[in-house]
RNA sequence: GUGCCUGUAGUUCAGAGGAAGAACGCUGGACUCCGGAUCCAGAGGUCGUGGGUUCAAAUCCCACCAGGCACACCA
């Protein structure tokens, strides 16, 4: 039933031949290599059994390469490069859509998450994007996963809202507030401005946003969630979560801490202040019991980066709670928007900042989320707007995005010529000869494809899944320049069709895991 | 001051201890052809600095330098 991936495969035969010599050492998955003439999958085990054995790594690496005969090993010094036969690759193509290594695990992704006090803006969209490919890629392995969002309707910044509504406080600017403003004050009957009931007003608006321009964008980006929970709900969980703190708060001052520092924290946490309100704190580990309580295995928080002291504190409460699964918290940087050759200082409040639906005007939902997955998540990304406006058809994306519409398009003119009689036939009977080396080494690249998402999985990172299509477009390219495919030799026009195919499904899914759409014409 | 992230080509960045890479920009080229949104070649590097671990360090550890973020009875 378990079906591995060819890395896996390969690595368990080097693992044999390890342990055969009697030596228990880790061996890693084998990689691509960063440099492709290397060929698609690279293994430097002969360097690690050198002293082990007292051999040189040359001298291992033959060996090695002895045993691995079938998979086309070349060692160079202490590696041993494969470059994949297509007899070999061809067993591995048609598995683009999952993989079984998170087989009956149940996931709860919770990313994006912004308050409902404001538009997203492009530090928002980053975090969108990046959850969503997330939750993506554990679902490609297997999980089954649910999407979340926590809305956080509830606080201080609920009612500083419903004062920038009144017109009472500065907190929030922005030409939304005035047509909220205006939206409220003809729900007649609903609730009286004159009362000034900062709090109810703040809610309201809070709704109003959240429903028509937060989830409005979200839509817009292509991005989707199973569940929206609310701050607000999560008071039938409070007493219970102080149930289970108990044994580890104190009191002082009036307020309730608990002692987080126990764990690892730098300092205790208050969970309920001097004046009786639950803090936020406390509200989120109501939130996270009920997370608890819906029997996850796996917890993935995307956040910003600006919770990072966060992380430490909901990570004590799990443990409290004696939460037996996962809890993988993945910061997203900062994003800062370049203008002019400047970064533009963004404030929500002075309402001075470019939000992710002008984002989306300017560059189109594809290459906004594609720019955002380029970068892995631990860099603070530089997005210049300039040029991202003026230059969109340099965007990696498109380069991308042509492979798969080529490839379309190749088949269609196939078609219209009358060319693909005989290729479906073809493919059933002797596929697996007469292929040449930019072939083999293409079908190869594409053999690895679910190698790279369980890397991206083991990282969390969907950069790695971004890169892999950069290359294998690249590889494509190249191909598409150097060989013709539709020629009269219908063998030859067959292979070279094949890997056409092969190359769009596999930028298919590959674009799927990023959330970006594979057009058929560009 | 403390914690987290970052520092690689002119610029933006990939590089899970092993073989220095891409895109953009620059220079010069490519089939009367299946989509030129493509391809090929060239120039361009003290991997922030200094130590340490290792057969092997851009990668791990320590110190320093620089930038970003966070350090609330805000959320």
């Amino acid at each position: 039933m378990t079906s591995k991936t060819i890395a896996e495969i390969v690595r368990r035969e080097i693992e044999n031949f390890v342990r055969e010599r009697g030596i228990e050492i880790d061996v890693p998955v084998p990689e691509k290599p960063k440099n492709l003439q290397y060929g698609e999958l690279c293994s430097d085990v002969p360097f690690k059994l050198s002293r082990h054995l007292q051999k040189p790594p040359e001298k291992i690496a033959c060996e090695l390469a002895e045993r691995l005969q079938w998979l086309n090993p070349e060692p160079i010094g202490g590696f041993v490069n494969f470059k994949i036969p297509v007899k070999v690759s061809a067993k591995f193509l048609s598995r683009f859509q999952t993989l079984d290594i998170l087989c009956g695990k149940r996931v709860l992704c919770e990313f994006l998450s912004a308050n409902p006090t404001g538009p997203l803006h492009v530090g928002h969209g980053r975090i969108a994007a990046v959850g969503n490919a997330i939750a993506n890629i554990f679902k490609f392995c297997g999980a089954e996963v649910d999407r979340e969002f926590y809305i956080n309707d509830a606080g201080e910044q609920i009612e500083k809202l419903g004062m920038s509504i009144c017109g009472e406080g500065d907190q929030y600017k922005g030409e939304y507030i005035n047509e909220i403003r205006e939206i409220l004050k003809n729900k007649a009957g609903s609730y009286k401005f004159a009362e000034k009931d900062f709090s109810n007003i703040g809610f309201m608006a809070s709704q109003i946003i959240l429903e028509h321009i937060i989830k409005r964008t979200i839509d817009r980006f292509g991005i989707y969630f199973d569940s929206f929970v609310s701050e607000r709900e999560m008071q039938k969980y409070l007493r219970e979560s102080l149930e289970i703190v108990k044994p580890y708060t104190y009191e002082q001052g009036g307020a309730l801490f608990l002692k987080t520092t126990d764990f690892g924290d730098d300092k205790d946490r208050v969970l309920i202040k001097s004046n009786g309100d639950p803090t936020y704190f406390l509200n989120d580990c109501a939130y996270h019991l009920f997370k608890l309580k819906r029997g996850y295995d796996i917890l993935v928080e995307v956040w910003g980066a600006d919770h990072h002291g966060y992380v430490k504190r909901i990570e004590t409460f799990l443990r409290l709670a004696k939460f037996s699964g996962e809890f993988k918290v993945r910061l997203v940087q900062m994003v800062n928007l370049i203008k002019d050759g400047k970064p533009i200082q963004m404030s929500k409040r002075e309402g001075t900042y470019i939000t992710l639906d002008e984002l989306i005007d300017e560059v189109g939902v594809d290459a906004a989320k594609f720019i955002y997955l380029t970068k892995s998540v631990d860099t603070h990304l530089d997005f210049d707007v300039d040029l991202a406006k003026k230059k969109t058809t340099e965007n990696p994306v498109y380069y991308v995005q042509y492979t798969h519409a080529r490839v379309c398009s190749l088949f269609k003119e196939a078609e219209s010529r009358n060319l693909l009689e005989g290729y479906e036939e073809w493919k059933k009977q002797d596929p697996w000869s007469g292929f040449e080396e930019d072939e083999r080494k293409i079908l190869g690249l594409c053999s690895i494809f679910p190698d790279e998402v369980i890397k991206a999985y083991n990282l969390i990172e969907p950069s790695v899944i971004t890169s892999y299509l950069i290359d294998l477009a690249s590889e494509y390219h190249s191909f598409y320049q150097r060989k013709r495919i539709l020629v009269e030799d219908a063998r030859v026009r067959f292979s070279r069709l094949f890997v056409s195919e092969v190359v769009r499904k596999t930028v298919r899914s590959g674009l799927e895991l990023l959330g970006v759409s594979a057009p058929e014409k560009m």
